[in-house]
DNA sequence: TGTACATCAGTGAACGCGCGTTCACTGATGTAC
DNA sequence: TGTACATCAGTGAACGCGCGTTCACTGATGTAC
């Protein structure tokens, strides 16, 4: 299933330097974003590659190709997340775990992971909006149907508020209160502020 | 008490065209705020008011300043309102009333309210800051005293919560979604999710 | 009321900057023989 | 294993752009007489 497009292999392989230009520009990427946010300048992430501009175009045609690369692995780790909650038992507790876990995402790197969550999803940030919008879905309607979650409640809500909560708190000094809040929006999400977890 | 500095009038009451001028800025920079975000450009906000860049910068030493300026008006309107409510009977209702009004400030002109709210504070959004805060400080404390607000809750919590609602909702196309969470977040304020207002 | 003048606001061309992006050229890679 | 070559990735100077910002100059305003 992960495999793409079945038919023999009508894609060449790439060539060893490309691959490995690739790997540090996104590895590069990382540091840069986590620096100077999503608006970081694309040039000097080339420049601290040690590849010339024209490789990193080669390589990602547009500025959000590449914060899609640099965030994939761990929007797949949040999926994958997912998929093994939505197996265990309490589905309140899976849902509550599965949106601490999109917090901390969505707050490394001055907020990026968030910050993408906005854009405009009819852009390039499908792929992104897509994978976190079903995962939390799943978890969602789950809890609404055998936890106690509120049922006036929608997926693109609760990504919201995490992502709010990720935004707001990006530049703040207090390191717990990113928590403390999303333990006020669970509070509200199950309708009771005592839960016995 | 509204008056400034009592002592005589060692300033000088400004030029008449200067006034005006500064006047036109202050609206261009209004619109073009609320069309481009902050990031709008310094030199297309003097072209569109028909002032040379200079000018700008006689009357706002930088864009902050000219930020400032543009919602000074919203603020104080919020302040106001938070001292009438202060006088209000219901303790939480005039708690939820406000973050209300809060949540439309912090939404309008692609959430410039609530970006200046996330400014680094040390800068020079001080006075937005500190209005805004105190206001809604003074607000749950009587809800917390008074009312039924959580005693965990910190007006900052409740600021930052309502400021990323802004932002996460800011390029969104359900226009009843930021009213919705911020009925989350005003249920899960108060413990019960079945408020009687 | 009228004129001379000092003050200070407004002008806008120009600067330096860093950005995103391009493209003619170079050179490394992997393959065919 | 060795060589010739086609492919395609990498280079990096250069472009155009719009930005924030400056400053020598112009001109409007308001005051003193």
């Amino acid at each position: 299933m992960t495999t793409a497009h079945g038919h023999g292999s009508a894609r060449r392989p790439p060539r060893a330097d490309a691959r490995l230009n690739r790997e540090r520009l996104i590895a590069t990427a990382q540091d840069v974003f986590a620096e100077a946010g999503p608006e970081a300048s694309l040039n000097e992430i080339a420049r601290r590659a040690g590849v010339g501009p024209g490789t990193l175009y080669r390589h990602f045609p547009n500025r959000f190709a590449l914060l899609t690369a640099v965030l994939r692995d761990r929007i797949e780790a949040l999926c994958g997340l997912a998929e093994t909650l939505l197996a265990s038992e309490s589905a309140d507790d899976a849902l509550a775990r599965w949106l601490r876990a999109f917090l901390v995402h969505a707050r490394v790197d001055q907020g990026l992971g968030g910050a993408v969550m906005t854009e405009d999803p009819d852009a390039l940030g499908l792929d992104c909006h897509r994978l976190i919008l079903d995962a939390a879905a799943g978890l969602l309607a789950r809890a609404q149907r055998r936890g106690t979650a509120r049922p006036d409640l929608t997926a693109d809500d609760l990504v919201r508020l995490v992502v709010g909560i990720a935004l707001s708190t990006a530049h703040g000094t207090d390191s717990t209160q990113p928590d403390r809040l999303l333990g006020l929006v669970l509070d509200a999400t199950y309708g009771t502020p005592l839960r016995n977890g």
